[in-house]
Order: structure tokens, then C-alpha cells, then sequence
RNA sequence: GGACAGGUGGGUGAGUGGUUAAAGCCAACAGACUGUAAAUCUGUCCCUCCUUGCGAGGUACGAAGGUUCGAAUCCUUCCCUGUCCA
């Protein structure tokens, strides 16, 4: 291994029985186990959980945030000046920024998409602004973090064939000016930052075919398979990730944007995927759905008013070595910020263990044994 | 003892003759949440019954009586609460 700052991946095992792969993805923040899962901050945070936990207890060694969100508050020059979102946000470790993509499909309300780019007015203020390939890449460049991600154009479901194809198409041509862009940009700034392309086509198979042959072509180190999520029923999730992951390039990381029930964790590994990321646990979290070994605990039932029990009792997070869900509920009932803080411990943690024990099974070699058993239980 | 003000569903609080089983908010109960416009949103929230329907009955706006085709709303008496004056 050399000493390269530049985002590279090491693939280290391989399932004989399913896609599933283990590796290291190196960056100028730290090496990331994968497969990975990576906590949403958007606004340089993630909600209600200190940088110290994050890194102390949870051990979250990459997290999200976003390009729309920190472009307009408080501004990526600001965040520049103030030495990167790094040093701004006191997180030491890797980053990874998605590009607004996913707001040209939540703001759908507030945009305009032309070949240009997509023209927003700011959820805050109403002021207009232009994203296009390459300032979007600028402004994670002035972000500093590791692992870019390129604009794309991120349809609702159902989208029709031809509407679908228009936005692959002009997701890829926008992949191959932001690349252009970037690779220019990499050398007159020296940044160690990796540009990843994203694979969009909605849900038809040849379009994300297509577009994943074509996205392969830029030789990018590392590529993502975005548009899912936004509406489609589960099933099909996972049946364009086994459609598209295997046509991305074997030896670079590949990225499912924005999905993943905790049960569907393993299911996006066996099928080729190193990275994920989701507001799932987080956002859960803060409105009182817990996840634990044993299922969902939505904690304001009143079934858990006098339970002295911890959320999971198969949990070493801080929350559950520490509280009871009598108190938890109390806290969530009672409207208290607390709960959002240890509640949004409690899940992350839930997904990063058991993406640890995925890795683990990967490995080891256990990983079909794991998914199997997973998928037994998830059938009882 | 006197003068005002007022008593509405678990709590607040609208409603001053009919589309009012009674707004809104809160609480309570339940559900949702997938590259975060989310510490958000949705539903239920008097009782009983069924052929579960913008269904049928029954209770209900301090109490009792009255006026009226019809009363939470008008009248009478009583009870209670608050403020002020003695």
C-alpha cells in the first residue's frame, strides 16, 4: 500500500456464494471498512449526535453531508475559510458529500431541470440558484471532502421510459463534464478528493445497463447507483442494484444511495454493494422508532411505560447500557432533545454493527450462512 | 351580605336558536418515515350495536324546570367558581 493520498480501494474478500465483498477504502481521512454503512449529516451534523460519540462510540469511520444544504447555509466559501468542512465541523475522519441530486427529486417543487443543470430556489429563502456539473464540484472542492459526488438527476417513481431515459442521458453527460471538470480541477488544486458517477435509469433494466456501461468508461474509483428510494416498492430497490452492480467496475467500491431497512442491510451487500447510507436510522430515531434485534420498537406505545428494560438488550450502545425504556419513552413523550440524542446512538449504532457483523461474516466466510439466517428469520 | 364575570367533551377553549356529537390547540392512543425543506407527518380520540356505513341507536355543554317544531345557545330557580365592595 502506497502512500497516496488519493481515494483508492483494496478489495480483500470476496463471497463464493453471493456478490458480497470486503475491503478498505483508503482516503486522506482514514481508512473505511467496507462494506460500509455512513451516517447522514447533512447540514454538517448528524442530528442530535455530538462528532465525539460518532467517533468515540459508534466508531463511524465516513458520514454524508450535503452539497444544496451547506451551499446555502452557511456557504461552502465560508466553510473554506474556516479551514474545510472538516476542521468547520470538528469531524476528523472521511466525508463523503452528495451533490444536490437527491434535491432535484425532494425539492421537485423548487427546481428547474435543464441540460445546463438545475436551477433551485433555496427551501430558506427563495433566492435562485444555478447547480450545474461543475459548480457542484467546485463547491465540494471548497467543502474539502473526501469522496465527491457528481450531479445527477434523481426522478420520482413511477417515471415512464422516456422520462427516464432523458434523465439517464443527461446524467451521464453531466458525469462526463463534471469528470472533465474535476480532473482539471484535481490537478490545479492538488485535491486528494475522488469523484463518483451515478447510476440513475429509474427502474428499467437496460437504461441502468446502459448507464452503468457508460459511467464505467471514466474510470472513476468508485461509482454509485442512485434513484432508488424515491417511492418504488422494496423488491425493485434491490432488483436494480442486482441489475446494475455487477456491470460497475469489480475492483471499485459501488454505492447504493439512501437506502436500506436494517433487515435489507445484508441483501444490498450479497449483491455486490460496498457503501450505503440512510436517513433511516437517524430520522427514525428522533420520531421514536427504535431498531433492535428483535424488530422495531416504536417507544411511545404505551406497552413500555413501566418497562425497565433497554431498547435491545443484545445492544452495547450507550443507550441501552445505560437506560431504561421506561425512561426512553418518558423522554420521547415528554419532548425532550435528550431522547433524539440517545435514540439516534441507539440505531446507528444498530446499523454499523450489523454492518461490522456482515463484514465479519464476509471474511470469515460465512457470509451465505448469514444472509440465510437473516432471511429465515425475516420469514418467521 | 352586595356588585360584576363565569360554569362546554381528559385539559384548555370556540360556539349565543337549527348543516353541533360540538372548531382549534394540548394530552392520550396508534401508524408512517429510505442520497433529510422532518425534534416531522397521518389517523383515532362520549357510549352501545351491526349488514363497518360520510350506518343505527343512546347519552352530553353545572342542576332542575320552562319557552320552542327545534336549546350548549332564550327564560326561571337553585348550586358552584373567580374578582371587587362591605
Amino acid at each position: 500500500m502506497g502512500y497516496s493520498e488519493n481515494v483508492h480501494f483494496e478489495l480483500q474478500a470476496e463471497c463464493p456464494d453471493t456478490g458480497a465483498r470486503a475491503g478498505l477504502l483508503h482516503t486522506a481521512h482514514g481508512v473505511v471498512e467496507t462494506p460500509v454503512f455512513m451516517p447522514v449529516g447533512t447540514q454538517a451534523t448528524v442530528k442530535g449526535v455530538p462528532q465525539r460519540d460518532l467517533e468515540c462510540d459508534l466508531d463511524a469511520r465516513i458520514i454524508l453531508a450535503n452539497t444544496y444544504h451547506l451551499f446555502l447555509r452557511p456557504g461552502h466559501e465560508l466553510i473554506r475559510h474556516l479551514g474545510g468542512l472538516h476542521q468547520f465541523m470538528a469531524w476528523p475522519r472521511a466525508i463523503l458529500t452528495d451533490s444536490g441530486g437527491f434535491q432535484v427529486f425532494s425539492l421537485s417543487d423548487l427546481r428547474k431541470v435543464t441540460d445546463e443543470g438545475v436551477l433551485f430556489r433555496s427551501h430558506l429563502d427563495g433566492d435562485q440558484h444555478l447547480f450545474t456539473p461543475e459548480s457542484t464540484v467546485d463547491v465540494q472542492l471548497a467543502l474539502g471532502s473526501d469522496i465527491m459526488m457528481v450531479l445527477d438527476e434523481c426522478l420520482a417513481y413511477p417515471a415512464s421510459h422516456e422520462a427516464a431515459n432523458q434523465a439517464m442521458r443527461r446524467t451521464v453527460a453531466w458525469a462526463n463534464t463534471a469528470y472533465r471538470y474535476y480532473l482539471r480541477r484535481k490537478e490545479e488544486t492538488s485535491s486528494p478528493a475522488a469523484l463518483f458517477p451515478i447510476v440513475q435509469g429509474s427502474m428499467f433494466h437496460d437504461l441502468r445497463t446502459a448507464c452503468a456501461a457508460e459511467l464505467s468508461e471514466l474510470n472513476a474509483p468508485g461509482y454509485a447507483i442512485g434513484g432508488l428510494s424515491v417511492g418504488e416498492p422494496r423488491p425493485l430497490s434491490l432488483e436494480m442494484t442486482e441489475a446494475t452492480a455487477p456491470l460497475l467496475p469489480r475492483d471499485r467500491p459501488r454505492y447504493v444511495m439512501g437506502v436500506g431497512m436494517p433487515e435489507e442491510l445484508a441483501e444490498y451487500v450479497a449483491r455486490g454493494v460496498d457503501m450505503l447510507d440512510c436517513v433511516l436510522p437517524s430520522r427514525n430515531a428522533r420520531n421514536g422508532c427504535l431498531f433492535t434485534s428483535e424488530g422495531r420498537v416504536i417507544i411511545k406505545q404505551a406497552r413500555y411505560r413501566d418497562d425497565p428494560a433497554p431498547i435491545d438488550p443484545n445492544c452495547h450502545c450507550y443507550t441501552c447500557r445505560t437506560y431504561s425504556r421506561a425512561y426512553l419513552r418518558h423522554l420521547f413523550q415528554a419532548g425532550e432533545i435528550l431522547f433524539s440524542t440517545l435514540a439516534t446512538l441507539h440505531n446507528l449504532k444498530h446499523y454499523l454493527d450489523r454492518m461490522r457483523q456482515i463484514r465479519h461474516a464476509i471474511l470469515l466466510g460465512t457470509f451465505r450462512a448469514y444472509l440465510d439466517s437473516l432471511r429465515r428469520r425475516a420469514v418467521e
